[in-house]
DNA sequence: ACCTGAACACCGTTCAAGT
DNA sequence: ACCTGAACACCGTTCAAGT
């Protein structure tokens, strides 16, 4: 662990490098050239410091990608659990959350394994869904799977909306795969995109399936 | 592309290298040490040729992943939509499906953007599901985001059974995260793992949700 | 047509030496 | 305590030269 925690308030730094600098250049990074453009190289040239000196403050770049998703989780907006009845909230919260995660579709790998404990807001979100569904009379022993069969649609939904339009346009195929075909342009005839409909389609079901 | 497709069939060799050899042998290294083991130096060392030697047979590692998602792809069993009614049948499938990419899931972003006309076996399944889907009644225009949805938490689901197992531990958090502590230790006590309960949950959602 | 060996342009990370 | 500069152990990929 890095020890900065030590440092008291009113005391000025020694050094210009801190958590929120960092992670903050590291999504103008992001935001400017994605995450093939996030290295620790290019992140030093930005601070203005040496790529060593970067590890004096973050133990590795999958520190720094936990850093990243702790700060990206707050765009997730879980207040409509105060606001609308459960499936609605749901609905909202699920949204939102597979639209922040769709800008940063590399952080997914990062989540899906960093314990929760290293990241007290994503925690604060989940502890406010638990509450919602518990309230809502869920038996209790259903409230984690449900969670996490949502997070995992979320996922899978938010890497979809990278493929390309014409993904599943079939080449030289047609005639061996008529159905497949012919689906393909009745839904590109809704003028709807295929990763909004399916979003939309596979969490009703999900919300309608799972929640009281 | 790589121009080995005018080889006769009885004429022979004049390199030991082909798709065929070069994947099995890709393969083996994930085996034996994981995605983080395959490099295209390590690769050409297990063929006993030099690393540039390989790109006379491929274009590009990320070609490579493509050659080795489809070779993948043969292990999902979509057999069961021959046997078995349409929602048991899809059960069967997506478990296979997701059963199977647990163990590569760095092929997962590979699949979410390669045009399935670049992997014909892939186009061959969805075909498959496809017909099922349309001939058990599904509005023609439903048949993709049908498949999308579940595809989407199949993969999801996938990339689930990679996080630790005490990767919900909240640490020092519990007195701020009552509900969802609870809901941990009632889940835990039923002893399946979190994992394979929020599949089996959301699975039986969607399809009672999406499939007529 | 296909191989080798050297080289290129990067990575993430460590560490001795300085202040 | 924190920085620099050099170095390490890798990557994927290209290319001239050979057969």
């Amino acid at each position: 662990m890095v020890e900065n925690s030590h440092r008291k308030a009113g005391r000025p730094r020694t050094s210009v490098l801190d958590r929120e600098r960092i992670t903050q250049h590291a999504l103008e990074l992001v935001t400017a050239s994605g995450y093939e453009g996030l290295t620790m190289q290019r992140l030093a040239k930005s601070l203005g410091v040496s790529p060593s000196a970067l590890y004096n403050h973050v133990d590795s770049k999958q520190d720094l990608l936990q850093w990243i998703q702790e700060s990206v989780m707050t765009q997730v907006d879980s207040s409509s659990f105060d606001t609308l009845p459960l499936r609605e909230a749901l609905g909202h919260w699920a949204t939102s959350y597979r639209d922040t995660f769709s800008n940063h579709i590399p952080l997914i790998p990062v989540i899906a394994v960093l314990p929760v404990a290293d990241s007290p807001r994503t925690l604060r979100m989940y502890e406010r869904v638990a509450r919602a569904l518990t309230e809502a009379g869920l038996a209790q022993e259903q409230v984690v799977p449900t969670i996490v069969a949502l997070e995992s649609f979320i996922f899978g939904s938010a890497m979809d909306t990278s493929a390309p339009h014409d993904i599943f346009d079939a080449g030289a195929h047609h005639e061996e795969t008529q159905n497949f075909t012919e689906a393909i342009e009745a839904q590109r005839r809704t003028e709807v995109p295929t990763s909004d409909a399916s979003f939309q389609r596979g969490l009703r079901a999900l919300i309608e399936g799972m929640v009281p």
